[in-house]
DNA sequence: TTGTAGGCGTTATCAT
DNA sequence: ATGATAACGCCTACAA
């Protein structure tokens, strides 16, 4: 193995003098450093990244914990994965990987061992048991995703009322008058799942601002349960003609039950989903959908620990905590269309 | 932060014994190893990565190289990445996520700094420039997936070539004479690439055995080139009943068009996919399938490696390259069922 | 069964 | 602008 000293020999200085060339935190002279680089280059150079870690304080490693068992869209938290990873690298980090299946152990253990200088958590949930973990130690951190008490940490997620907003602002756009929410089981909204309600929340704001009436329908997310919550749509509001499905599952079946039910998608039904663009692609009609940046989430978490570590090792001043809530984006597709015009808005005054 | 000497002194004994009740390497009375144990406990300590690292010549990470933009099912991906992960927390080790934007730099980074002690490289390609770097650096490693010269590498892969054979089993048993495999594009073929190969060798061969008809058809899987694979299969082979398909994109076409030119499945024609249980799940009708076993690929992964970083860090002896095929299983769903009886076996002898 | 001490490769503080 | 040199925290012969 090639160590400095080897390398500073072969450039006839000192070991120091190698090991400021590389940090860059002294100035050395041209000709000094180009013999420097020279020989690390000749030896084939790397440094060891153990003794670094140790005489630095600094492992130049952040932890990712990812879930286990996941609800989550795979691709997604695949695409956040690389995304960290990415980023952190351009920053001269790795990214270690941990399984949430060691728990709040886990990132006190890497932490703890100064094998991570810091840590990103995926899939947060609102009683987060890593949080106190974290806490104890002052382990510098960023959530992707809100708890119940973010105060203290660096949250960073999709902004989900903006998305709920996005949706009612095109379906009026194009004159829809009246809308569904087709959401999650009712567990979901009954456990307060912060993505949940924050998106019906910014939608039902966004729809009152604007004048339209709406219905919020959780949903099981099955053939079955999809139709029942249709029916009761139609039920309530016949006049129905704007939907917009948080609820992976319903989508599928939303489809279908309502070309079955003798409404064609865009023309006499518009649909919205609040997915992930490889998602709406797969349907037909294909989805207009409202999508947050994945890539940036990953690169804004990054690049908030990062920052919480650099702050920790100069002063140790508690950094604020930041509450990071990313723009979505809606994609139109074939699913919306301006609303048909009124045929039967009321029932008919027959006879 | 706590040290072991810190420990030591807590427990009134020499730091070399602390150490020792940490690697079990030296026999420990009971009376001091539990008030050892107690001191750890008591103080919260962590043992330092980097000093272990440093002074134990072994940083007990492993790098995971994950490919960028995937043609890979992502979820089938990130099962074996936490399987990974899982299975070399059981040994001790964490994992660190590499992506393969760093190309052949990237494992020789890694390992050259002693960062990780061994590679697992994934979506390995025939030809691939990361094997140089891993040969040169005498890197222990196993790759998921087998390239062209696996000589001097662990390599473990599906058993393709089985998964092809136990299609035509079951089609066989089935009562099936005429099958068509419906293939990757025919530039998949034409790069060799190792799975595509030896499933359809498995498949030939097998058949052959068996006394099967076959034909094969690579497809580009977008519904228009699966709506000619299917025309030019049902014309050379009018009586072709079992079809093979390993090509994600042609499953739904293949169905659909089965369907639309009067072919009900299973009554009328069987269908086998090679693909992952899940999405097999997602067809109407849900699919017979073949798959290999995910979560076992990352396993022995793992101990592939670590049998390597063991060895080397003993011997240095070159252990034996190792080629590792898991067997597949097949599952019976909808999408099979006995052949029709035949009615229609050659052209009518018309007038 | 336990203790002593040198060394692992870098960083960073003093000097010069 | 460059050099010595003492940490950093742990491991492991070598001693006792």
């Amino acid at each position: 193995m090639v160590t400095l000293a080897d390398v500073a020999r072969h450039a006839g200085v000192s070991s120091s003098t190698v090991s400021y060339v590389l940090s860059g935190k002294r100035s050395i002279s041209t000709p000094t450093r180009q013999r420097i680089e020279k020989a690390i280059t000749d030896l084939g150079y790397h440094p060891n990244a153990g003794a670094r870690a140790l005489a630095g304080k600094r492992s130049h490693i952040i932890a990712l914990v990812v879930p286990l068992h996941t609800e989550v869209y795979v691709p997604t938290m695949m695409e956040i994965a690389i995304s960290v990873t990415v980023t952190a690298r351009q920053y001269g980090y790795d990214v270690l990987l941990i399984t949430n299946d060691e728990g709040p152990e886990g990132v006190r253990r890497v932490a703890a061992s100064g094998l991570a200088d810091g840590v990103i958590l995926m899939d947060v949930r609102l009683d987060d048991d890593r949080l106190p973990a974290l806490r104890a130690q002052g382990t510098p951190a960023a959530l992707i995703g809100i708890p119940d008490d973010p105060s203290g940490l660096a949250c960073v997620d999709h902004d989900f009322a903006a998305a709920g907003a996005l949706c009612v602002d095109h379906l009026a756009d194009l004159g829809h008058r009246d809308l569904a929410f087709v959401g999650y089981p009712p567990r979901v909204y009954q456990r307060h799942a912060g993505y949940a309600e924050r998106t019906l929340n910014g939608f039902r704001r966004r729809a009152e601002q604007r004048g339209l009436r709406v219905l919020h329908r959780p949903c099981e997310g099955t053939y079955e349960s999809t139709a029942g919550t249709l029916a009761r749509i139609l039920a309530d509001r016949p006049g129905t003609t704007g939907f917009v499905v948080q609820n992976e599952g319903a989508v599928g079946p939303l489809l279908s039950l309502l070309r079955t039910t003798g409404r064609t998608v865009p023309e006499d039904a518009s649909v919205v989903a609040i997915c992930p663009d490889q998602l709406a692609e797969q349907y037909a009609p294909r989805l207009t959908a409202v999508t947050g940046p994945r890539k940036e989430l990953g690169q804004v978490a990054v690049e908030q620990v990062l920052a919480r570590i650099d702050a920790a090792a100069a002063g140790g001043a508690a950094p604020d905590d930041a509450l990071l809530l990313l723009a979505p984006d809606l994609v139109v597709r074939e699913s919306t269309a301006p609303a048909p015009r009124r045929v039967t808005t009321t029932e008919e005054p027959s006879t």
